[in-house]
DNA sequence: TAATACATACATACACGAGTGTATGTAAAC
DNA sequence: GTTTACATACACTCGTGTATGTATGTATTA
């Protein structure tokens, strides 16, 4: 096989992030050579040292595919000033939530991300930008938080960064649980249960 | 450096554990050599190779060290069935947090198997073993929450099941973000508000 | 518009280090 | 004297990065 049209290639590097995906998921990313990648694709590293720096390059491609969608509506600020903040936050976090339940690709990702890489050398720079994305999200659930407490929905005594970190760290054990055994429970049921749970444990605050 | 008594063989094998550990926290599971560890230890693979089978099992033996207490605990069946069920799993839970708060090697390894180790071939086994312990660990909260509602602590339209897998993914999330970046929040502080907030969300249900 | 030059998209080949497992050595403990 | 608790030595594999080869697409020029 030789030299391809620009829409060739790009279907060529489409083909190695999926592929990268499934074996990354299989055999963790430690573990999966660039040969190995290349050889389920029927290409060459040849064809992966072309597209990517290296396994790191690959890997941070790889992940952009998905988190970059997800981070964006999580980040996205209150459009509906107007409408009550709580019932907004809620809404996101769902959204959030359905969005990795209905997604095969989001879940394997998650999992590579959470249960089948190491966050060390050169996964460093995506560790830290991993960080920089919770914080954003830590900032903007707290405005929202914050925005509940203004508009009287919450207790003054309630501390919004407490709030925040607390709904956010139950999301992501959820998602932990759920990509490391879907079957142990149903996603989407036990998300609502529990965020609604939370939501309404705050609510109850004084 | 030459053959030893029985006691300074156990504590050749205690250094080679506590020197994995740091070396694991520090490079990741998979790119830490059992040389790395034999020379931070001022010893050679040779003593790895005696007192361990290969890096599995040494990462199987540093795992136990601290799993083991841990699990003992969480698992602890109610013996003071008197009092009030949520009450007692609230103790428990806070007591676990505890744990982790306090102690420095514990943070260390969940930090290992949480960010920097994978769960594939060799670790399976790890794995498996992990899974039971979150199914024994959901059983025993699950039993605990079906307590509170046998004896009208919580509304019977409450799931124990749905209630015990929140619980646990709100712990587990806060222990991975806390591991993750303990700088981030104070952990006693932040898991004794949104551990309470999630009982009180459960009590003001009908 | 056709010939030419260059860039692209890979495949192939090579050099290098690094890690593992095991076999063997050895001195002290028992 | 035998076993223990290591140290030392060796053979083997495997993955990476890079250099190079090559055929095709694409732009240029006349």
């Amino acid at each position: 096989m030789v030299r391809k049209t620009k829409e060739e290639a790009q279907e060529t590097r489409n083909l190695i992030l999926d592929t990268a995906e499934a074996i990354f998921s299989e055999k963790g990313v430690s573990r999966t050579t660039l040969n190995d990648i290349a050889k389920a694709a029927e290409l060459t590293r040849g064809a992966i040292y072309w597209h990517f720096k290296n396994k790191a390059d690959l890997f941070d491609a790889m992940l952009q595919r998905v988190i970059l969608p997800m981070d964006e509506f999580i980040a996205t600020p209150d459009l509906h000033p107007e409408q009550q903040p709580l019932a907004y936050l809620r809404t996101r976090s769902m959204h959030v939530v359905r969005t990795l339940a209905e997604d095969p690709r989001t879940q394997r990702v998650f999992d590579i991300v959470m249960h089948k890489s190491e966050m060390v050398d050169d996964m460093l720079p995506i560790r830290d930008m991993h960080l920089e994305t919770i914080q954003g999200c830590l900032q903007t659930i707290e405005a929202d938080f914050q925005a509940a407490i203004d508009k009287g929905e919450l207790s003054a005594s309630i501390s919004a960064r407490q709030a925040a970190i607390g709904l956010h760290s139950l999301i992501d054990g959820l998602f932990a649980n759920y990509v490391f055994s879907p079957e142990l429970f149903d996603l989407m049921a036990q998300a609502e249960f529990t965020i609604d749970n939370y939501f309404s444990g705050l609510m109850n605050r004084r």
